[in-house]
DNA sequence: TTTGCAATGTTATAACATAACATATATTAT
DNA sequence: ATAATATATGTTATGTTATAACATTGCAAA
């Protein structure tokens, strides 16, 4: 699990990733967009879009509603920078934006940290049965919740 | 994907059935929790909880409020009678409960039907996954959303 | 028969998310 | 440069999903 707080060059390496992705691909990575993407990436467990709102809100001490923190995450998750968590309502950032289109999860219910697991042979397995089921995938949830190693041995 | 309707004996057999679990676990399946399941099921597409407080107002005539309908859901889920679709917030009946504790789905965006798709190699893949991050697992989401074989040919 | 417990009723509100429309900012075509 | 267009943001209001908290009921064990 990631355990230890992302570093900042870990992060700024990953803001650089996005501007860069953003810039060839002709998005708008505005400041908004940017600034939620931050705050996610930044908060490295599962955030909610209301403490997202909270913290833009302390961040620029100017009024800022809903809409605004949606729209940001919408954005982010189009385009694969950020991903939501379904069975838990929040939102995490991406680590390694387009270079697959799945991601898959384990969350550790206790101390909130999450990790990717997007293994090839868990894709390939889920692709089987879909093919099996004459099913056409447009987008996988698989969230994995328990307890990581820490966790569990506490 | 389930396209015809469950027919009435189906229904009847899968009440029964949770009827029985019920009674030799001495779990209350109270009036109530009985109604939920039985709209639950008798819906065959995913459905949502003011949905079922929508058809529990309609068939009781008497007031009813949102804790009723989600304290029987919360019920019908523990036992593994019913479970949420964390994507779509939306809740479908288990056909066979008590002989898997995970289950998988298979949602068609375009008409709504879903289908229960528990492939003994699906769950031990995501098994494989969880140990080889030293991850205990409690409970899993895998919800696969896409289109069905009809859906898709349209 | 009262005490305890599980279930339900009821009110209120918390938590999550979007519709709709106004305004501003950037881009493009003229 | 300027109008026209598209994109993004601000703002108000409201829709949707879910739970807290406490009162009441009904049944079962002591």
């Amino acid at each position: 699990m990631k355990k230890k707080e992302k570093s900042i060059s870990e992060l700024n390496a990953s803001i650089s990733r996005v501007d860069e992705i953003c810039r060839s691909n002709k998005l708008g990575f505005t400041d908004i967009r940017k600034l939620v993407f931050e705050i996610i990436i930044k908060n490295n467990k599962p955030i909610k879009a209301y403490q997202i709102l909270d913290e833009i809100r302390n961040i620029t001490n100017k009024p800022s509603h809903p809409p605004t923190v949606y729209r940001a995450i919408d954005f982010l998750i189009e385009n694969g920078f950020v991903h939501k968590l379904n069975s838990i309502n929040s939102f995490v950032g991406c680590f390694h934006p387009k270079t697959h289109e799945e991601c898959y999860f384990l969350i550790c219910k206790k101390c909130n940290l999450y990790q990717e697991c997007c293994d090839d042979s868990l894709k390939d397995r889920i692709s089987k049965t879909a093919i099996h089921n004459n099913f056409e995938i447009s987008n996988t949830t698989l969230e994995i919740e328990g307890h990581c190693l820490d966790c569990s041995q506490k």
